[in-house]
DNA sequence: AAAACCGCCTGTCGGC
DNA sequence: TGCCGACAGGCGGTTT
């Protein structure tokens, strides 16, 4: 599913051929993935306008427009973000909404299970969008520091699973991604968060980084649906460790990998690797 | 205050 | 072959 390195792979895949275009025609086929903005307002505000830029923060894209509007777009599960330099070539099905541009080239969003989400609001109302203004810290900012990291976790019991998926606290990590920093840093899903040692929060500090760089530097995971901003495949899923293992051994030491729900989600991790 | 749970959606898969 | 339930998981909202 869309993390951190997803997004921002589509981020970058988009980025040198949505910019500067007159946005000629906009079709919306599933209205409800428009928040808080009606079908006429969000065609009358973007026609004849242009995307000036495209950022990332946590798993939200922001288009910038003219006029001081910014379009917000959130993948969630299923959600694509597709580029084709033609609009004679044919739509997906669970097309959800097109953007055309004037020369003759689009962007379609794309969402088969329909929970992705589009705001188009000034940028000054931006604070409005809930899950966009309480982001925590972007995990390859500069700020992102271990010392930092272990101060956070001391505040919390929580099981670790659960709160590196807590987006008020590091923005971006999403199942896969946490699994396999915790399988590189050699920690059980289920520790307490205020439980690590220094040396093991920083061990899991240096292993979110890496895998979140190593999986950028690949286009992301592709399992299903998650595809880059031109339609292709992530490459990611070859070097996950544990991750959708499940009938398999861990790579480091051969034990069967276990797989349990912590905090409602599949958690994948080596029990002689990761002590509980 | 924080954690657990549910709803939103559709496609896929295993079991019968 | 086809039906059915379980499952996939991000996030907002509700309950515990």
């Amino acid at each position: 599913m869309p993390e951190l390195p997803e997004v921002e792979t589509v981020r970058r895949s988009l980025l040198p051929v949505v910019l500067d275009k007159t946005i000629t025609k906009v079709t919306v086929f599933y209205e409800r993935i428009l928040q808080g903005v009606s079908v006429g307002d969000f065609k009358a505000i973007l026609l004849n306008n242009g995307f000036l830029d495209l950022n990332r923060r946590g798993k939200y894209l922001l288009f910038t427009l003219e006029g001081d509007w910014v379009l917000v777009a959130h993948l969630r599960m299923t959600g694509r973000l597709i580029y084709v330099s033609n609009q004679e070539i044919s739509r997906a099905k669970h097309t959800s909404v097109d953007f055309s541009f004037a020369d003759n080239s689009a962007l379609r969003f794309e969402d088969v299970r329909k929970f992705a989400t589009i705001n188009l609001l000034p940028f000054s109302r931006l604070w409005e969008i809930s899950g966009l203004h309480t982001l925590g810290v972007e995990p390859l900012s500069p700020e992102f520091l271990p010392q930092f990291f272990g101060e956070m976790l001391k505040g919390s019991s929580a099981k670790i699973k659960s709160w590196l998926l807590d987006q008020k606290r590091i923005a971006g990590l999403g199942n896969i991604y946490t699994d396999e920093s915790l399988f590189l840093a050699g920690i059980h899903p289920e520790r307490p968060a205020n439980s690590l040692t220094i040396q093991e929060a920083n061990l899991l500090h240096g292993a979110i980084v890496q895998v979140l760089k190593d999986a950028i530097a690949n286009q992301g995971t592709t399992l299903r649906d998650y595809r880059t901003g031109y339609g292709r495949e992530g490459s990611f899923q070859n070097k996950l460790l544990v991750y959708g293992k499940k009938q398999e051994g861990c790579p480091r030491c051969g034990t069967d990998l276990e797989h349990k729900k912590v905090a409602g989600r599949t958690s994948h991790f080596c029990p002689r690797c990761q002590k509980e």
